[in-house]
DNA sequence: GTACCGGTACTCGGATATAGTATGTCCGAGTATGCGTGG
DNA sequence: CCACGCATACTCGGACATACTATATCCGAGTACCGGTAC
């Protein structure tokens, strides 16, 4: 049940681009360094949020990265799925109907109990999640860190 | 971030030990045979449950398990928190600190808000595992299910 | 002088090793039973 | 006949292999730039 630790370097890298200013790219080594990340494995979660459509790549020189779409329309679940895949973290595998007290396939008509709370549990988080954009993430950090990186990023992206 | 499939059995277990007379037992090898599932394996988990003070379980001729408090005391958070531990799933590992835009232990006075977003999700999904007991589950069965159990359990249990 | 072309340097993307955890299995510790024996 | 002690069979508990996924790294595909060259 353990969540990577992937989700968190996505999420702050997310956090991180929506304070580029529009139109900036910032490069893969600006953003591990930034962070003190081993760049090699960064990239690994960069590009599962580029396929999932949160962020968006170029190659080449002046290339690198950006948010693809507006931080207001980025939520965390977005990033949390981008990284961990969007399976549900519990699959019914149907345990009732094997085994010597097996149910009938007219008992099971109706979903497994264990499996409905499961899927309750697993959309009550992601509610929670899907609360919250990264526009939010940013305007809740200290205003001595946004100012900050309103100043160095700038010299960072391009 | 996939969940163990442990959690399935170990929650179907304790529906099934639910509907055991009071007072009876049940052989691990009974309850592994209802649902078919490996004995062997099954093991692990029942004593997973059993070391987190949810089954209690009895040795020698005439063992067996039965829950170690009522079923409606029993949440189904307490049966995934026996299987899969009470750890966090996310821990914060605090890279706002480290690297060349690191913050100041100033600016980190305040949680950082990755952890708390992650936090609340993790908190809203334990929530909703908390209000559902073992008893609702049960008491939500197929009728026929439940009698049939009514009537095989005496004869398995002792 | 200008437009075209080729080489080059730089960036991300996916294929490739390694480590840690979940899965699966086995044998030993502990206990109530049942029998044999002695009083 | 009764009580005690011992051997026994049966149960769960924890130590031991295996498979799979998360972690970590590297090199190749693609692209924009820059300089040289021909017109």
């Amino acid at each position: 049940m353990k969540l990577s630790q992937g989700v968190e370097w996505g999420l702050h890298c997310a956090m991180l681009l929506a304070q580029v200013p529009p139109g900036g790219l910032m490069r893969r080594d600006a953003l591990a360094g930034h962070f003190g990340l081993p760049e090699a494995y960064l990239s690994k979660h960069l590009q599962a949020m580029t396929r999932a459509g949160v962020l968006y790549a170029n190659s080449g020189p002046k290339g690198g990265y950006r948010l693809a779409r507006t931080p207001e329309s980025i939520t965390t679940l977005d990033v949390v799925e981008a990284i961990e895949g969007t399976a549900a973290p519990f699959i019914c595998q149907e345990i009732r109907q094997r085994g010597t007290g097996a149910s009938s396939p007219e008992e099971c008509r109706r979903t497994c109990m264990v499996s409905t709370v499961m899927s309750q549990a697993d959309e009550a988080c992601r509610a929670s999640l899907r609360s919250v954009t990264i526009a939010e993430l940013v305007a809740r950090l200290p205003d001595s860190v946004r100012t900050r990186n309103a100043e160095r990023l700038p010299q960072l992206a391009h």
